[in-house]
Order: C-alpha cells, then sequence, then structure tokens
DNA sequence: GTCTATAATGCGATAGAC
DNA sequence: GTCTATCGCATTATAGAC
C-alpha cells in the first residue's frame, strides 16, 4: 500500500487495488485490517517515519552548514512527489483527524531537526545571529515541498526538467543551493 | 465546479457534485460540456488565469523589492490551499496531460512575472548581483507552494496557526519575510 | 486465516422523451 | 435545451462457507 500511496494518494488508492497488487485474497486483508482506514494509518505510520529519518542526514558528522547541504541537495524524485507532503493535498485524508496528525508530526520531526542544526550554525558562527531557527527551518522545509509541487507541474508538461538533469534523480533543489539574498526589511 | 475543485481536486469531485451545487439538471450539463474531462479544462482554464493575474501585483506601482513584499506578505488562505498548486497532487489530473499543461502554464506566468521583477531589484542595486533572478523566483513561488502543504499539515492538526494569527488571512508566508541568510557555497 | 459471493452505494456517461 | 431513467462498472465493505 506504501506504493500505491505514493503513486496515487489516499482517497484513489482502493482496498481493491491493494489486493491486486499484494496478490492476497479479500478475506486476509480484512482479518488482519479493519478497513481502508486501518490499512492507511498503518502505511502512513511507516511511510512517515522513513520519510523523517532520512532527515538525521542533519545529525550526521561535519560542520552544521555542510550537513545542511547535505541533505538540501540530496537527490530527490520531484516529479513522484514527497511521499509525506502529498498527503497533505489528500481532501479525503485530511479530513480524518488520525491520519493527517500521523503526517503532521512527521513535518514537526523534521523541522526541529533543522532548527537544531541551525542553531548550531548560529553558534558556530556559520550563519549569521539575525537568523530566526524555527522560521529559516520552517522556511527550508517549505522550499522542498514547494520544489515538489512545482517538479509535478513541470514533470507532467514535459518539459526538460530543469532540476532532473539526470534521471531518475531529481533534484528540485538546485534552487535553493543558490545564494538567496533576502530583504531584511 | 471552481469551488468544488477547491475543496476536493479533481478526482474527487463527480460531475454528480456539480450538478447538486448547481441545482442545474444532469441533461442541461452534458448538453453543454461533453464530460468530466471538459468540465475540468474550462474551470481549470479560469482558475488558474485568476491565480496567476493576482500576481499582477509584482507589476504594480512602487519600488521591485516593495512590490516582492507586497506579494510575498499579501494575506492567503493557507489551510484551502493553492488553487493552482493543490491541483499538481492529485494523480488523475496530473495524468491528464491537456489539463497538467493549464496548470503549468500558470506558474511559468508567475515565475516570470517574479523573475522581471527581480532583474529590476538587481538592475537598481536593492538585489544583490550576485542573485540569479530566475532560481530566486523558482526559489520563491516554491516556498509560496511549500507554504500552503506544511499550512494544511498543521492546520488539520488544529494548532494554533502559527502564520494565522488573525483568522481569515493565513500567511504561511510569515517567514520569508525574516532575513534569510544561505551559504554561498 | 483464507476463500468466494454479494451487498449497498456512487461513479461517469448515455438514451430518448418532451 | 432540459428532463428522467438507466447502463455498466468500481467502491468499501460484510457474510458465511471452508
Amino acid at each position: 500500500m506504501a506504493e500505491l500511496f505514493w503513486e496515487r494518494g489516499y482517497a484513489a488508492t482502493s482496498p481493491r487495488n491493494v489486493l491486486v497488487r499484494t496478490e492476497v485474497g479479500q478475506g486476509s486483508m480484512y482479518h488482519h485490517f479493519t478497513g481502508k482506514h486501518d490499512l492507511a494509518l498503518q502505511t502512513l505510520t511507516s511511510v512517515t517515519a522513513e520519510v523523517a529519518a532520512e532527515s538525521e542526514l542533519l545529525d550526521g558528522a561535519g560542520a552544521p552548514l555542510e550537513r545542511m547541504m547535505r541533505y538540501l541537495t540530496r537527490p530527490r524524485e520531484g516529479i513522484r512527489g514527497c511521499r509525506a507532503g502529498r498527503m497533505t493535498q489528500d481532501p479525503q485524508l485530511v479530513e480524518d483527524a488520525e491520519l493527517i496528525a500521523v503526517v503532521a508530526g512527521a513535518f514537526d520531526t523534521i523541522i526541529d531537526r533543522w532548527r537544531r542544526v541551525i542553531v548550531e550554525a548560529v553558534a558556530d558562527g556559520e550563519l549569521s545571529e539575525t537568523v530566526v531557527p524555527y522560521d529559516l527551518a520552517y522556511a527550508l522545509v517549505a522550499v522542498i515541498q514547494g520544489g515538489y509541487v512545482l517538479a509535478r507541474a513541470r514533470g507532467a508538461q514535459e518539459r526538460t526538467p530543469r532540476f532532473a538533469a539526470c534521471s531518475p534523480c531529481s533534484t528540485p533543489l538546485a534552487t535553493p543551493r543558490r545564494r538567496i539574498t533576502h530583504p531584511t526589511k
């Protein structure tokens, strides 16, 4: 179901699809899961845990800024979308408080991991003291998520993916690697 | 249908839903539209044109940077998502080349409008010459789109929306207003 | 635990009267 | 141009035999 979730989202994935893909009998599935919601809850818990775990790159070895760059520039499959972020636009999933809470929790984990590296980077003098760690963390996660959104819009358009020069690794993140100068208000 | 699109997306909106909401007969609808795809195409064309038109703020009066800030910080209904960007995560819509092309076109328009203001800002010395206009434009559009993604994840979690202090205007964009210091690589 | 059968509902679309 | 009726199919389950 994790595969189907990534391909089609929650609403568009039927228990029947799962049966076909897994070659499992209908009775078996309904014996182990109470229904679609349960199936989704377990899938989502596992998938978001994986996605959140990927942000452990931010805790690895090396200088804070180096770790930030490593995570920011790692290959991402833009056209397939973020396995967690995509769920956010599925109306049926968002209406299910239990399911969306799982997704939100994953983002909390990731944002907090970002925040802590940023605090380190500021302490080390790698980033300006004017940086507000939580806010920058939030913005960086947003850029990544927005990169996926744009990648999906453009990808289906069959344009040469500007950020996916060498498939199968599209990095919608080539952009933030550049220097971004923002107004100081 | 524009309303239903925003609420539920393409896949989850049935022609039947449209009939009920508009209180129009089924025969009438199928007389004026060939089917669901046609209905969607016309809706999407109109909606994305509106969304793209909102970026005309970037062409208004005032200094380039001022216009950028005006557009960036205008109120946005984070929890409802972007009427264009949300479509991007609808698997059924993305598979329809004609439909996703409409969405992609809207983003092209918006990104280009951003790019032109940025070029102006650089020329006026408001932004550093090291800025790559298209890349910054792309990143800014991504931040906005990502802000919607995060807002939807958090909103359903019933947290106090950090960026939506005063409803009904949630501005997932409070973040980019702060200074963002990026590594120069 | 796993199977097949079938329920009840909604989907996208069409038919054909008026 | 608009109406009601209906088609054929998919959906999310549930029933009850094995």
